[in-house]
DNA sequence: GCCGGTCGTCGAAGCGCTTCGACACTCTCC
DNA sequence: GGAGAGTGTCGAAGCGCTTCGACGACCGGC
């Protein structure tokens, strides 16, 4: 493995042919009899033979690289970027393809760079807010990208995030067949909604519109992350209303601090008040009770934004919106 | 941005030299007349020219890529994963580098895979464990590589972490300072130890010689990571231990069952029982009380990772073991 | 028996960059 | 004023791969 690597013209001389051959056997761009593709395949592993990716970008005009584009906060649910980024990384390996990973520090400077240096074939940006200034850039530049995230304006973009309208409706249809008719959102910090972080707000659209649907009472409230402010809201919430029974979160860091809170007034979960979270299954399973939750499909939605992007490459067609359906699992706590 | 891209040659033309004389202004290899570099700038701010990444690797054999490789187990510290990813991707770009992300599920095929092709430069492995199947491949690469974490046997590697035995040892110490005289160290599940995970062995090490030292009472365990386990944990430890008022907890996702439950058994923090938690300072500052911590300096790993990495890439001599000190924050739980 | 068409392979021309040796200058310093 | 030592710039040779056009060899059809 030290020393100079194997070269494909060693492996084409080794296997007594052209290095067109050798190239044409790996790529299969042209027909090659049974014979010499064997033998070219043999000197391929007898010499340990790994074509060099600068020289293949440079002739083929394609990296077989895609970038991973960080948040611009890092504030959000971290351990569900690593899963996304994980996912994207696995999806992107069955095409054939490495991944790219770039920080938001840099800014949308980055973004150019790699693209204008030919480095990366492609593009797939995590988390993306409602006014992301990465998307002006995007729509310039000639590397298919994909969003993972929907911003204020997604004409003429390709799209993917878990369907948090139909999450939100989920949970309440859900408390509501379980005869809960006065109930609560606690969602993300009041500063998520502010600085307009899409999935926070489409959860509450959903949760507000089905309340109405289903004809029963429900707020929706911003929540804080520290215990002291979650026991806080969680007390002044149930003081207001006595009658409230049912709750949804849509935070992963307050979700643990909910059910503390909980505990402390005295109210039993699922008896006095039934709880549904919107977050990854492992926070939801190692919660007491375990929680009836609709689980953040980062895998899924991983893979789908890479089998995306990579049709965007091969010139095929596209939807500009991909919304994942939500899973409800229902566990102890409803 | 769109059609195709600007290559040096028409820098050069537009400058009015040659191909060669860009390439010096902007490698700084040779000796270039302020004037001369001054237009070859101008020009290429002027047409807008990235070098073409795959070219330049070719020609330099050198990529500038590094490649990040994600810990074999998925499962634990997430959110500090992401800070490691997050700072190696940051201070590789201060070296003019970027960050190719691989994960396990490949195996070691994937490590020798991009360093085969000349895909990147160099490695950086995150969360070694003690018996780590990617370090023997690691000592037969001509590329260099730095691992955050421990293995077994580390000789002739170069190895990065926090000084999690000092960590230990400090809060023993800052509970001894406060008077505890019977502690105990709430650490990781029990399958952490079993299969070997480095830091949470040392960290008990830390602990344990400390206590001896200090010649107070002390004991270890492990610790599952859903509330009834560690409700369980808790209550049979001050039952056992009714004299115990010192606790060192470090398991990041426990943390916080372990306050839910001395509050659910009317031990009051810091009065009745101290907690020193060894945990990311978000999580320690969210807790109620805020939690006195040892910081997973994860910012400052990434950043060691990255300088040594770069320091051995340039043939410079770096240390086998890099091992950084724990700081205490003290705060309302001791 | 000759023509047109596949099939399988080859050689050579780049892809866009770095780097080496060469060369024309301009300064010293005797 | 000429040798010697820098400077600053150029041209050309690769780096290892893909891809295009060419070309024998072989096929079937008339």
């Amino acid at each position: 493995m030290s020393g100079r690597a194997v070269t494909i013209s060693e492996v084409a001389r080794h296997a007594g042919v052209a290095v067109s051959t050798v190239s044409y056997v790996l790529s299969g761009k042209r027909t090659i009899s049974a014979g010499t593709r064997r033998r070219v395949l043999d000197s391929i592993n007898a010499l340990g033979y790994h074509p060099n990716a600068g020289a293949r970008a440079l002739a083929s005009r394609r990296s077989n690289v895609i970038a991973l584009v960080l948040p611009l906060r890092a504030g959000m649910h971290v351990p569900v970027l690593m899963r996304f980024a994980s996912a994207v990384v696995t999806a992107a390996r069955r095409f054939d393809h490495d991944v790219l990973l770039l920080t938001a520090d840099e800014g949308t400077a980055g973004i150019r760079r790699v693209a204008a240096s030919a480095l990366v074939d492609a593009l797939v940006l995590m988390d993306v807010e409602l006014d992301d200034r990465r998307v002006p850039l995007l729509r310039e530049l000639a590397e298919p990208s994909v969003l993972i995230g929907f911003p204020a304006e997604p004409a003429g973009l390709t799209c993917v995030d878990l369907d948090f309208a139909a999450a939100g409706a989920r949970c309440v249809e859900h408390l509501a067949e379980r005869g809960h008719d006065e109930i609560a959102l606690l969602g993300a910090p009041s500063v998520v909604y502010e600085r307009g972080t899409g999935f926070a707000r489409r959860t509450r659209e959903g949760f507000v519109e089905a309340v109405d649907a289903h004809g029963i009472k429900g707020v929706a409230l911003a929540c804080e992350e520290t215990f002291d402010e979650v026991y806080e809201t969680v007390r002044d919430l149930l003081l207001d209303q006595p009658g409230l029974s049912g709750l949804v979160v849509h935070n992963e860091a307050a979700v643990g601090h909910v059910l503390a809170a909980l505990r402390q007034l005295d109210r039993r979960v699922p008896h006095d008040v039934a709880v549904v979270a919107i977050c990854p299954d492992d926070v939801a399973e190692r919660a007491s009770p375990p929680l009836t939750s609709v689980l953040i499909p980062a895998e899924e939605v991983g893979r789908e934004a890479v089998r995306l992007v990579m049709d965007k490459l091969e010139g095929r067609a596209v939807p500009e919106s991909t919304l994942l359906t939500p899973q409800l699992a229902v566990r102890a706590s409803t």
